[in-house]
RNA sequence: CAGGGGACGUCAGGCGAUCGCGGCGCUUCGGCGCUGAGGAAAGUCCGCCCUCCACAGGGCAGCGGUGCCGGCUAACGGCCGGGCGGGGCAACCCGACAGACAGUGCAACAGAGAAGUGUAUUGCCGUGGGGCAACCUGCGGCGAGGGUGAAACGGUGGUGUAAAAGACCACCAGCGGCGCUGGUAACAGCAUCGGCUUGGCAAACCUCACCGGGAGCAAGGCAAACAGACGCAUUGGGGCGGCCCGUCCCGCAAAAAGCGUCGGGUAUGCUGCAUGACGCGCAGAGUAAUCUGCGUGCUAGAGAGAUGAUCGUCCGUGUGGGCUUCGGCCUGCACACAGAAGGCGGCUUAUCGACCCCCCUGGGCG
RNA sequence: GGCGACGUGGCCAAGUGGCAAGGCAAAGCUCUGCAAAAGCUUGAUCACCAGUUCGAAUCUGGUCGUCGCCU
């Protein structure tokens, strides 16, 4: 799913996000969106070295990556989002996940109408 | 059988399905094929390769490191073998293990005295004086006994004496010198002599021997972008992160280039970036570390950072529940430490466990 | 990824081999009708684990944590 082109990769543009973006907040992500002109979607993954280490971390991100890959489909195009993972992400299944991440979505106003 | 020790150790769940990710190759641009984390990838504690400082030279000072002997290695603070010391009944394990008669220094408190051929209002002995006595006190000798301390200036027995003492003697321990034997050496054994004892701390300064130029892949190179000001010069200026030698660069008409200071700007792309002191197998040399030869393999290369998600099945261990014909069966859960970022050799630290081999001690049976 | 510095009561900190100063804060007591101020008292695994030493906050090695720098 994500090929390198679906990924925020410069530092400016996480700032960009955290800057003039909006926030959701959940118990186990907080998501940043704000609209760009590339005309899809990009998307970057941020945890914090409070999660542990390297091998924790690295986890988060993978499976923050395979919920967004399963609503990456359904959402409307043009925004930069960033998703942060809040501790306690470890101990939850991917399953439990996707749909409190679906519901920040659409409280955001990014699924489409037509396909929920 | 129980307990324990060693080791070159080996492994770190296996197989499969669907949806996906990085790299390479092919492509009819739909996709297809191959491949993709570790023993520690970690800590960054040592040693190198590599890159820049022009070259990376010598000496002095300083700083840092190493420290029994021999070997291995590209090198090491690593490894192997040996010696010495300590621990264990043993197999075996552990050791920053040079020098304290080159010098300087340190030892709180307690204690008479803490290293100085030093030590006295505890004590022992002789003797004088006072007192009925217990006892008090002057002088002299002593350092054995008691006591303090982490540590008190050899031990035992005897001679000796008023009482004592290496004051003297015998044996023992320890120190030093010379010699012989074994060993490449560290060292060990033996013999002899000496003064008779000269303690501890060098992870205190230090001495001796040896080693080390500095910085690090955000090194460095190419491209792109941005692009100013000032200063520097003939018996000159600057570099080689201290000094000297030596050597190099720039300049000696100007300009350019160079160097320095200040300011501005910048994480954009490519490269460095993976065939190497490489892995595996066999044979040989060596006690071993290791080396040599032959054959064979190519084995991650990202750039906010690739291994994930959902399942099936099998095996092992632990644990909960149910059934049981006590052999087991069914089912749920859990199953280590941990993620490459230039590479390599080590060390250290983390780690649920499983397995192979060798050895020691104790018990039982034959 | 690389390089470096630092961990001492709740906070700021001195101490560099010999019973761990000081200030602020806190609690208790004195003083007061009550408070404030003042005075007195109380409190430390010296980040952790080993080693050297008679003796370690200090010296040495390792572990953990925090902070800074790189063009």
């Amino acid at each position: 799913m994500l090929p390198r082109d679906l990924r925020l990769s410069r530092p400016d543009d996480y700032a960009r996000v955290k800057r003039e973006g909006r926030n959701y907040t959940s118990r186990l992500f907080v998501l940043g969106i704000a609209p760009n002109t590339v005309g899809h979607n990009r998307y970057g993954f941020i945890a914090s070295k409070r999660l542990g280490g390297a091998v924790e971390r690295n986890r988060a991100r993978r499976v923050m990556r395979a919920c967004v890959q399963a609503l990456h489909p359904t959402l409307r195009p043009g925004y930069d989002v960033t998703v942060i993972c809040r501790q306690g992400i470890l101990s939850q299944s991917t399953l439990a996940m996707i749909p409190e991440l679906a519901r920040l979505l659409r409280q955001a106003g990014l699924v489409e109408d037509a396909s929920s």
